[in-house]
DNA sequence: GTATGCATCTCGGGA
DNA sequence: TCCCGAGGTGCATAC
């Protein structure tokens, strides 16, 4: 691993600069900090005026604009976004991208350069996650009670005409199906699990308690769901996977591999 | 505007550079080069073994890590994400995170420093869109012909307690309601409709047609809508707002004139 | 390729 | 503040 790897690439001479950035895209990532203005046309149309913000160019050709606030970048393209092109422009440098399929197009130009860099930046390591809600779904299986005791399950994403559903189980020799939420449930999540319900009822002639598992219900949804004589089950996926003081303790670790040990 | 405000900072000796870091945080977006390790403790759990990342710190507590690939950051923190701290732990630069509200940590760590930059960057620019679903229900509500001859628009936006329906509207004196999606139908999006469509015929004693408006229809979707007596009218958006060759030429002033002008 | 649903969704608007 | 739905959603996964 070159530690000379990222490259500050000067940015004067203008036409220099770009002949280095055409020649590096697809090769490594390139960061330009600068003033710019930029506009897409595509799925929507947005204009931005002048502004600080970094361009970052991935080698899989996504783009990605940041301003000076915020998570989400002001303009974006998604990897593959179709042929790059840098160029001069009234003495400005200008990123332009047109994708064939979409025909979008975004175009920012730099009134103002501060910086231009480029780095064949290395990245081996996967992303690991635990704790999503397929991680919720297999807790709740291996531990029924947690739904209510007694109950015991059939089957997970049984598959219907319309979707699958997340838990299929048996409670006093009734049937239930079991839609589970990470998140506070909204009111989409308690009219799908109606549709499950609907789907039992006229295409199976079965009938079937439905239940919504969520860490948190608004009133409206509990007012729906009763109306529907459906239910809801409170269970916070803090209880089962709490949130540690410091994220590289150990403890850590047990959990990613109770996820591949499973 | 001083062009000297983008401002690198020397990697060595590194406990300047992290005095410099926790001075700046809050002030300027920070942006960190280097070979790094990640892990966050919160909604989710996440571990991020060593690759080449670009670290971003916004002034509004915004934390964003990218990797070499996708628009996605592989770790990131919402603004105002609690005190951000940098310090040196077993020589390596660490910067550490907690949410005070919701507990959850983010650490990175870099084994390996390449590049580090602080930037006043100023945008007092606002990013101006048109052509989002708000634009198109209001041409719609201008060209009621397009959802069919004789269609009268009654209300936009009216509020039931299912949520808002985009257009209610009468057509050969009998109510319709509308839903418009700007993207491909989706099942959802059906059951949506037929959410509203219940809503008033339960609530309201009102018999009303529903007709669901998107550019494209699964062959799912559509059987769900004829099932449940609900339509479907395909109107695509790149009729209304036809994207243009070059997103920069006059023409898509046009466009925002005429979402200001209206 | 299309279809479908989760997401540390993010974000803005409205009550 | 919470609630709710749009999004250039992104993205993985199943078909």
């Amino acid at each position: 691993m070159d530690i000379t790897n990222f490259e500050i690439i000067p940015i004067s001479p203008l036409d220099s600069a770009v002949k280095r950035l055409n020649a590096t895209i697809r090769e490594k990532m390139i960061i330009i900090a600068g003033r710019n203005n930029a506009y897409f046309d595509g799925r929507i149309k947005s204009k931005l005026e002048n502004g600080d913000r970094i361009l970052v160019i991935k080698k899989d050709l996504s783009i990605i604009l940041h301003g000076p606030l915020g998570v989400k970048p002001l303009n974006w393209q998604k990897p593959q976004a179709g042929p790059i092109e840098f160029k001069i422009e009234n003495s400005e440098l200008v990123m332009f991208t047109r994708r064939k399929k979409t025909k979008e197009t975004l175009s920012i130009s730099f009134p103002i350069l501060n910086f231009i860099a480029c780095w064949h930046a290395h990245d081996e390591s996967e992303l690991v996650i635990y704790g999503d809600e397929s991680d919720l779904v297999r807790y709740l299986v291996s531990n029924p009670d947690l739904i209510e005791p007694g109950f015991t399950v059939i089957r997970t994403e049984y598959s219907t005409d319309v979707g699958p559903v997340d838990i299929r189980g048996i409670s006093n020799q009734e049937e239930v199906i079991i839609e589970v939420k990470k998140r506070k449930a909204n009111p989409q999540d308690a009219h799908q699990l109606k549709r499950y319900i609907e789907y039992f009822q006229n295409e199976e002639k079965k009938k079937v308690r439905g239940i919504l598992v969520a860490p948190d219900f608004p009133e409206k949804v509990l007012k729906y769901l009763e109306e529907n004589k459906l239910e809801s089950r409170i269970i916070h996926w803090e209880t089962i996977f709490p949130i540690l003081k410091r994220p590289t303790e150990s403890k850590l670790e047990d959990f990613f591999n109770k996820k591949n040990g499973e």
